[in-house]
DNA sequence: CAGATATTGACAGGTACCTGTCCATTTGGT
DNA sequence: ACCAAATGGACAGGTACCTGTCAATATCTG
């Protein structure tokens, strides 16, 4: 009713679009691991769980490997930490930084972690193709890299 | 330094690549519309500005046609309303509902808002191809569309 | 036409990012 | 060796979304 205002197709906005992939995709990474049993670890803590080796890593540069500010990677640490997944020891070869390690019970995690975006994606590619999904993937890059301000 | 953990490709994750190029859109539309005078609107106000008939529309079609929260959407109309961008009224027709319309300082922006997008769009595609573009566009909108959970 | 169900829009509160600022420490130039 | 500049990480605070709940009104059903 009231449809006098008629649209054909609903200008689909790339900025709309852009924002419900990524939350579709944040979304299943959180459903998955929930499924896996770790109930506890939200999406934002990828950031740090997809990134960190056994030898340690500080918080700057998971900053840089994930692309977002300190303080983000700072708060997932600190909660990864409370929930024993992480813990932080002194830079023994930088008296600023502190180090980051997966514990025991981190180091269970992180597998399933990557095993859930894997999973996520081949979901997508079994709903468009693996070489749309492939091109997705490249066109964003290609753009993130080709644009101004990246850096 | 310390670089002996290699890696060729850093593995290029999709959520973190959606994440990117989301904010680059959000930002580009922020400056667009900085650039163009209206320096206190910020881009949770293009969901209400974008989608905004002269005929007036309620808080719950809003949500729709931008694919977010009721609540969101409350927020932006509230803060559009302070700087005197849009206008509620009672709903004639429904005595639940209230109608937001532009106000003239409204009807202003509408179009320059409008323009942004078309301008982002247009420089992306300046940097990877109009057909790239398009296929961006559509491999999302599939995606959506295909996908479970997406109502 | 009465009662169950759906919808409108508000209130409260949480999450994942962001910017700005600050201090300790390291690094780099002269 | 010094001092300037960069870097590591913390503190404070803001934005754009989210979920859950609720009262008032509307709509559907028997």
């Amino acid at each position: 009713m009231g449809n006098s205002t008629l649209m054909g197709s609903p200008t689909p906005n790339l900025g709309i679009l852009l924002r419900l992939l990524h939350q579709q995709w944040t979304q299943a990474i959180d459903t998955a691991l929930d499924e896996a049993g770790f109930v506890d670890i939200r999406p934002s803590h990828s950031n740090v769980l997809a990134f960190t080796p056994s030898s340690g890593i500080q918080v700057s540069e998971l900053s840089k490997l994930s692309k977002t500010r300190k303080q983000s990677i700072t708060q997932a640490v600190e909660e990864l930490e409370k929930l024993g997944y992480v813990e932080r020891r002194p830079d023994p070869r930088d008296k600023r930084g502190r180090l980051v390690f997966l514990t025991v019970r981190g180091q269970a995690v992180q597998p399933t972690a990557m095993a859930a975006g894997k999973r996520i994606q081949q979901n997508w590619e079994s709903v468009a193709g693996k070489e749309t999904i492939d091109g997705l993937t490249s066109t964003l890059q290609l753009i993130l890299e080709r644009l101004p301000r990246g850096e």
